[in-house]
DNA sequence: AATGCTCCAGCTGAGC
DNA sequence: GCTCAGCTGGAGCATT
């Protein structure tokens, strides 16, 4: 007999959809699996969609953030990672221009002393610290404060919410490189070797 | 060597993803391959969906949704099909109390003539008789109007809207009976002989 | 104080998406309504989606639908609705080219009779019959069986079966002619005064 | 008149749908002008779900991610931040029994020098030690590499894929300890005055 | 071809 | 305890 072609790609749906049914029961089981063992399925999901990206891509994007995240005052005390201050030299703002030389206009910084722990008043001024900075056309990079402190993210956070705040010239750096979808050669792999 | 136990889950939820997305190629180039036919998807995946149903779970649905339409105005000339009739045989409010006997009670009805074309004006009042005939505690069954007509359709659109109208006591009949999940046994087959 | 521009955004989205749970609130709310009256909330969400269509498109896809029902077999007794027929009459595989004229090709049409109740053998038959008459290059319209009768219904299927089963030329009955987005002019209304 | 029910809901929803639409198109205007003012809309769409997390949860969520990560080894030369630290080292696999003592146990730790560039054969050395270390009780705090060094991460990676590698016992600091819905007061702030 | 929108199914938390 | 409404992720579709 002959069947007639619509009812074939009905079935043949029906089939794939079947089996996509049986896939979806396997990888429920999976993920109880998991929490049963005791891992955290969303931050395992996390993991699968990092997985996905190469090396240059998952730098860019976590550069990304962290820079959004300074921006927006939610660093939590951590601060900018690496990948995210190299974006950020490269563009200030623009070339950092000369009329502000990044070296020696930061004659009253404070010493990155008070290990013990900053009070908060202590923090909130060195946001404001980094904000002035950006202003003066230094690099991410003059963060006085080491790293552990406190206070380093909240220059960061300074730092990165003037950038882009006279709402004009918002520089490449904050833009994504990479393409999203994985589209062919290499992106931008960062430069291995630098 | 001994791998974790994370990477184990992780590795076995790619795998599960690939063929997932095996399956979902497969699946756009049957659609694909629908479409080219000259099939239009929508409708094929309307047919899946009503393919999982069982018989009786489609006639009701079927049914219910002549109704709903029905009440709102939409039947787009398409009269209410047997299984809404029958749906709302069993209950026009209740149980056709006498006071109104459903037989003596239509000594005005219009002559189900007009084969050539109602006019619009004449759908209106099919419209109007059929609310009229519901107030007065007629089944729907009492629908003068030959298959075929638009005054048909216009007073099953009548009659179902008067029904609930006053905002109480809406009947049973509205209810979807069968559950929407595929339960168990036979839900309400609509009696097969009958 | 100026407040940079990706702060800005952020806010605007966040108030935009505030806004949209206030709204999604609101609508549980009034389905949860719905639900305690005695509605089917499904059934009224089907009615939401086809309240969007214009006349022509409701009847367009309710047409297509039962073409589709009936060339995979679950007409469930309902047969082909008026759309259906016209949309189908219009090229029952092309124009009904001669060689068999629909006319007189039809001596041995069982007649209309069985009132009573038509066996599933019998029903089988009016399939066979359907399709039978489908390759012979009949219309739809030649379905010898009476409104209400179930063989009507099997007929439909028979005949809907048939076309398109030799895998070719699935004629143009069969695409969506409305798009499905609502374009612009009248799409299609179907021919009112037809 | 008196108009149904049924269309008084279907009237309701249909008006909350409008505004629904109404504050779609205003959100993609949004997300439009962000984009064209050089924002990533993806890394917006992070920063929203982010600042809907309490701090904690935040800190909480980071520290997982890292661990993660790290056992995956995809720490991409970030070495775990000050939150993940600070999860492990409350329980490396339980509290550290004695039986290797964690403080001189280290006698042929490389120095941490290599301010230059680590070889990769040199940061897989390092990813060794710290599964090393882990198995020996050691905490994460016993990464001898400084910040910045690649073998830093390295070492943090491979101290997080030995914990939990066997199989069993998989510490408590895997869980998330926040509930992943608001719950209620400070689920668990990380430790203020540390 | 890249992106945003829409729909849909699967997962998750609440409610009877 | 189970079901159900809401939510998120993914795919198809249209658009630019």
């Amino acid at each position: 007999m002959n069947t007639s072609p619509l009812l074939a790609i009905v079935h043949e749906l029906e089939d794939i959809a079947e089996r996509k049914s049986e896939l979806a029961r396997e990888r429920s089981e999976t993920i109880r699996r998991a929490r049963t063992l005791g891992f955290d399925s969303t931050v395992i999901a996390d993991m699968l969609r990092e997985r996905k990206l190469s090396p240059a891509q998952r730098r860019n994007l976590h550069a990304l953030r962290e820079m959004y995240r300074a921006a927006l005052g939610i660093l939590d005390g951590t601060p900018l990672g690496d990948a995210a201050v190299k974006r950020l030299s490269r563009s200030p703002k623009d070339p950092p221009e000369d009329g502000a030389t990044p070296d020696d206009a930061a004659p009253d910084e404070p010493p990155p002393e008070a290990p013990s722990g900053p009070t908060p008043a202590e923090i909130d001024a060195a946001r404001t610290e980094g904000a002035a900075a950006n202003q003066q056309g230094k690099p991410v990079l003059a963060n006085p404060y080491a790293a552990g402190d406190p206070r380093r993210a909240a220059w960061d956070e300074g730092w990165c919410s003037a950038t882009g705040s006279d709402g004009m010239d918002i520089p490449a750096a904050w833009r994504r490189e990479t393409p999203k979808k994985p589209g062919k050669g290499k992106p931008d792999d960062g430069g291995s070797g630098e």
